[in-house]
RNA sequence: GGGCCCGUAGCUCAGCCAGGUAGAGCGCCCGGCUGAUAACCGGGCGGUCGGGGGUUCGAAUCCCCCCGGGCCCA
């Protein structure tokens, strides 16, 4: 077998190399395949349902990218331990948003030109071409980014299967009796002719209309009117009747020569803006005496409809609808055109709900005079005209106010009563809260906000008045009304209809069916589905459900994750689904992201300017730095983009590079052969730092496992990068130098060889998942060549099992205090001016903590080594005391009062003796002497005491351990310490002329007394550390590399040369 | 207006659920180390833990109110 190669030396680090290069190797290797095939292969099933991004970019946001990346890394994990993982991935296609990008692209405005210059057959071709240019484009990009997902068979909602899968669970809910048509007041929007959910009513402009105050004359009560505040006088003509609330006061106000009525509480406000000074209170009156008051419209005569609503002109009371502290707290109702309004009707009027606007926002019959005018604009200036004109209006003025518009278009929204198609989903509550508080979330509040909604669950309006949807299968009769749900296209052919060529408008429009009641024919409403009802259902749909069964084996989802707005809604509309079609979730665990932010914390917006762009970033940044960064931050917090946070995770890749570079080098130097050295053959061998590597490598793996699977995959990054980088890198490295350097092969060499190379070979298949481009190529190029029998990719490898035996409490304990007091010997060390390049005779560690001393004893070779001292002697803090030199400082303050006028001696005492004053206080409390024949005791608070050590020793004091640094240094550490010095200057000259690492040299020494002498003194020392074959003491000849070069004790002539020999 | 989340050093973030002397990385300054070194180590500078109140011997952590940001709703 051969050995670790030593590629990675020799190899100058570049991470967009390295990327482009697994690419390749991954597609020429059919690396995805051989994956999903050993996935395949595995008994325990993991259904992943991909929530599906909208099909209406070509390039991704940083977010969806992120969103992308943890699916990815949740699959690689769950493939890696032995789950047979469903990982196709989804689009969601439908909807006005498309509808709207295509309309602008063939420069059109309105429906009427789809249908009369377009054709709706070409419409929907431009659509889906649009949507399948989208999928190809962000498929590349999740691609870049090294998603292992199914691309080449992804669920796409706009295909005839996946409609026809949308079918039945209509006809499901039909034969549940959840399905009805109803006639509600809902937004709508005039240009693009469609009602608007809830949901989508989310965009607001400041918007200027009119503020009128109208008045209303009460029926049989002359010159007394109700004054009536809107901002919409195109509803006007559709009024019904007013709403008043009883627990509000109202006063008759006497102005000129009529009487109003309005709320106490606005007399003063309305007047002050009709700029009405003279005005007088007859008499206030509680709100509920108002009650049934009639009243004369004052466009009645106007407008047709007013015939109908005359019967109902009366005063209702609607305390949920009025305000005492805006308008005149008398609300004009018209159920046809507000929400509140038809509710009131519904309950307490029963007037005819009647709407006045048609489907292009403007006036319809039965508006009278109005008929035609556009509702916001041409009618409302109508309107008031006529009422300024017959006396009818009080005060006319302006509003500025947030107006709903669409979120497609921006277009103002108008409320009004259509006739929509309605899934009863309130009737669902009980069974949508059980299945709800089954379902595992992550993190806790998520479940929380998701309860907090079901709770107040209403019924859906699922039908749209548009094309590019999946049409709603329902049939009517033309003769005898009888209505039909289709649920299959096989239905539509046992029906009496055709096979559409394409299940969307206009193709499945022309079907027509024979009534099986008159024998009438049957056409379909011209609806389709609300593009919420196409994710919803992709549990089973994108299965084949109901003509394939593979959902009955699969189900349920076993795993989704989205951003936090999925919450309200993806989650729910799965779950709505499921609760529809199957009376259970269709999910089981739901792990929720957050938002991808600017640096600042706000939305990333192209209109904002801070918007990152998806190929800039993987231009600037490589793909693995860019997947460890966003995983690294927790999955359920927003995530604040940062070129800095980036380039700092890339200097963490370099770290790694380095740490196999460095492997890589000796290894192969060494000729070590990890198939033929394995861990048992050199247990005895295990030095304490190569058993705590294996602990904390084992640990690692414990607990990464735990964090993944309680889907903390962020805490799983963490610790891959803190250990690669901390353990690693900067411990484990530095401590088996040494060993590493070691000329012959040693066991305890090849201990840590061995050591080394499992702790990376499983940090590979732990960072795999995170990080599978850089992990590949290091698996590729120091795994794989020596492990012949190996599979082909990282990605093969199964998931590590860790060892709880080699996990050890204690020794980690240990290391950790020794690293303190190694940190702490530093600090002293750099407070006394002593390079760690020079050794020192001892280091002294007092120990303040329990079990210090021990873990110092223990690993006493690791605090030799890297605090570069000869012996370490652990003793009692009172070493420290005892070794305190103190001095004092007379305090007058405490003195003057104590000796009066002995004081100026008292002080002159402290200052002759202080050294045995400050000791015989610091250790006796007091001290006693004799002035002029009278005792004087100098008590602890007459004096200012300090403490400091003496100059050969240097101490830093820890909350662990007192550590001391003895810096008494003799001839022998000084002759050390130069040789040191000297190595140190042959490596950098090595290094300086490129030689091999294990190349042989020739090396002249010549210049000072005592640095020559060190030399000498060091020789053996000195030409095994450098690889020198023989040293001279004379000039170096001209062909030798030569520098002269100062240390502390004079100057050195050094020359080098390649031993050709 | 409501529900949920976030706010900790100049920057990015741990710590908060289970209260006990405020941390890391980056940046800046000084020093050291170095044949894995664009790495690393020590020291310094840097904090009203968003603000206020409460519980407690003790609060970044638990409770209440407020401010700013986010998501979802009204």
């Amino acid at each position: 077998m051969p050995s670790v190669p030593g590629d990675l030396n020799r190899e100058k680090y570049n991470q967009f190399a390295l990327e482009e290069w697994v690419k390749s190797f991954w597609e020429n290797e059919r690396v995805y395949r051989l994956v999903k095939e050993k996935s395949n292969r595995s008994s325990k099933k993991f259904y992943f349902l991909d929530g599906p991004p909208y099909a209406s970019a070509t390039s991704i946001h940083i977010g969806t990218a992120w969103n992308k990346i943890i699916k990815d890394v949740v699959l690689r994990y769950k493939r890696m331990t032995g789950h047979r993982v469903w990982d196709q991935p989804g689009f969601d296609t439908h909807g006005l948003p498309i509808e709207v990008k295509i309309e602008r692209k063939l420069g059109i405005t309105s429906k009427k030109e789809i249908v009369e210059k377009i054709g709706v057959d070409k419409f929907i071709g431009e659509c889906r071409r649009f949507v399948d240019e989208s999928i190809e484009a962000m498929t590349k990009q999740f691609r870049e980014i090294g998603v292992f997902m199914d691309w080449d068979n992804p669920y796409v909602t706009y295909r005839d299967d996946y409609i026809e899968s949308g079918w039945w669970l209509i006809k499901k809910a039909w034969e549940k009796g959840l399905l009805y048509r109803g006639l509600q007041v809902h937004h709508w929007c005039p240009r693009c002719e469609t009602t608007l959910a809830d949901y989508e009513v989310s965009e607001y402009r400041v918007l200027e209309d009119p503020s009128i105050y109208v008045k209303f004359p009460l029926k049989g009560r002359s010159g007394e009117s109700l004054l009536v505040w809107t901002t919409t006088p195109w509803t006007l003509p559709a009024n019904a009747f007013v709403m008043a609330s009883p627990t509000i006061k109202y006063s008759r106000v006497r102005v000129g020569g009529e009487v109003l009525i309005m709320a106490s509480s606005r007399v003063e406000a309305v007047m002050k803006e009709a700029g009405v000074s003279e005005y007088e209170i007859l008499e206030e009156i509680p709100g509920a005496e108002l009650d049934g008051l009639e009243y004369v419209h004052p466009l009645e005569k106007l407008v047709d409809a007013q015939r109908e609503l005359a019967p109902y002109h009366r005063i209702v009371m609607a305390p949920e609808a009025v305000s005492a502290h805006e308008g005149t707290g008398l609300v004009h109702s018209a159920p046809g055109h507000g929400d509140i309004d038809f509710k009131v009707n519904q309950e307490k009027v029963g007037a005819p709900l009647i709407s006045l606007v048609d489907d292009t926002g403007k006036m319809s019959e039965g508006a009278g005079k109005y008929t035609g005018l556009y509702f916001r604009t041409e009618a409302n200036k109508a309107i008031v005209e006529d009422l300024e004109r017959m006396g009818a209006l009080f005060h006319k003025g302006k509003v500025r106010h947030r107006y709903p518009v669409c979120w497609r278009c921006k277009t103002p929204l108008v409320l009004r009563a259509t006739k929509q198609w309605f899934i009863r989903v309130s009737a669902l509550k009980t069974p949508l809260l059980k299945e709800a508080k089954e379902i595992r979330w992550q993190p806790d509040w998520a479940k929380t906000r998701f309860v907090n909604l079901l709770k107040e669950v209403r019924d859906w309006v699922i039908s749209r008045q548009r094309f590019w949807g999946i049409p709603l299968p329902v049939w009517i009769c033309q003769s005898c009304n009888y209505t039909h749900v289709v649920g299959s296209v096989d239905e539509l052919v046992e029906m009496g209809g055709k096979r559409p060529e394409n299940l969307h408008r206009p193709w499945v429009d022309q079907v027509e069916l024979k009534c099986p009641k008159c024998g009438g024919v049957m056409k379909r409403v011209p609806d389709v589905l609300d593009v919420w009802f196409d994710s919803g259902i992709s549990f089973y749909a994108s299965l084949g459900f109901p003509r394939s069964r593979l959902w009955d084996e699969m189900k349920p989802v076993d795993f989704i994750v989205e951003g936090h707005d999925q919450i309200r809604g993806w989650f729910f509309s799965l779950l709505r689904s499921g609760v529809i079609g199957f009376n259970s979730s269709p999910y089981k665990s739901v792990m929720v992201h957050g938002f991808a932010l600017d640096e600042h914390g706000r939305e990333m917006h192209k209109s904002l300017g801070n918007y990152v762009d998806f190929e800039e970033l993987i231009s600037k940044v490589p793909r693995d730095v860019v997947r460890l960064w966003v995983m690294q931050t927790t999955v359920w917090e927003d995530l604040k983009f940062s070129w800095k946070g980036l380039e700092e995770m890339g200097r963490t890749f370099n770290i790694i590079w380095n740490t196999f570079a460095f492997a890589s080098t000796y290894m192969s130097l060494d000729k070590y052969d990890p198939t033929t050295t394995r861990l048992e053959s050199v247990e005895d061998s295990l030095q304490p730092e190569d058993r705590w590597l294996l602990s904390r490598l084992n640990r690692l793996i414990k607990e990464y496992r735990e964090a993944m699977e309680d889907m903390r995959p962020h805490d799983a990054a963490r610790m891959i990068k803190n250990f690669i980088v901390e353990d690693v890198s900067h411990w484990y490295i530095r401590l088996i130098r040494r060993r590493v350097w070691e000329e012959e092969d040693t066991p305890s060499k090849r201990a840590a060889y061995t050591t080394l190379y499992i702790t990376l070979r499983n940090w590979l298949v732990l960072a795999a998942p995170f990080i599978p481009f850089t992990s590949e190529y290091l698996y590729q190029k120091l795994i794989r060549p020596s492990e012949t029998e190996s599979p082909v990719s990282v990605h093969l490898l199964d998931m590590s099992v860790p060892d709880e035996s080699r996990i050890n409490d204690d020794l980690e304990s240990d290391m950790n205090i020794v690293k303190r007091i190694v940190e702490a010997a530093a600090s002293a060390r750099s407070s006394a001016g002593i390079k760690l390049r020079r050794p020192v005779r001892r280091i002294i560690v007092a120990p303040v903590k329990p079990g210090v001393g021990d873990a110092v004893k223990r690993l006493e070779h690791i605090v030799r080594e890297m605090a570069n001292t000869k012996k370490v002697e652990v003793v009692g803090s009172e070493f420290f005391e005892q070794a305190k030199i103190y001095d004092v400082e007379p305090n007058y303050k405490e003195l003057g009062p104590a000796f009066k006028e002995i004081t100026p001696k008292v002080v002159s005492l402290i200052r002759d003796h202080s050294k045995e004053v400050a000791e015989t206080i610091a250790k006796q409390g007091r001290y006693t002497a004799s002035i002029e024949g009278r005792d004087v005791v100098i008590e602890r608070a007459h004096v200012k005491l300090n403490a400091s050590y003496p100059e050969w020793l240097s101490v830093k004091e820890t909350d662990i351990a007192l550590v001391g640094v003895d810096t008494r240094i003799e001839k022998e550490e000084m002759i050390e310490g130069i040789a040191r010095e000297i190595v140190r200057r042959i490596q950098a000259m090595r290094k300086e002329l490129d030689l091999p690492v294990n190349a042989y040299i020739e090396a002249w020494i010549t210049g000072d007394g005592i640095v020559v002498e060190s030399a000498k003194a060091m020789e053996n020392y000195i030409a095994n550390e450098t690889r020198s074959k023989t040293i001279h003491y004379t000039e170096p000849p001209n062909e030798a590399y030569t520098r002269e070069w100062e240390v502390d004790e004079g100057r050195v002539k050094i020359g080098i040369r390649a031993d050709s020999g």
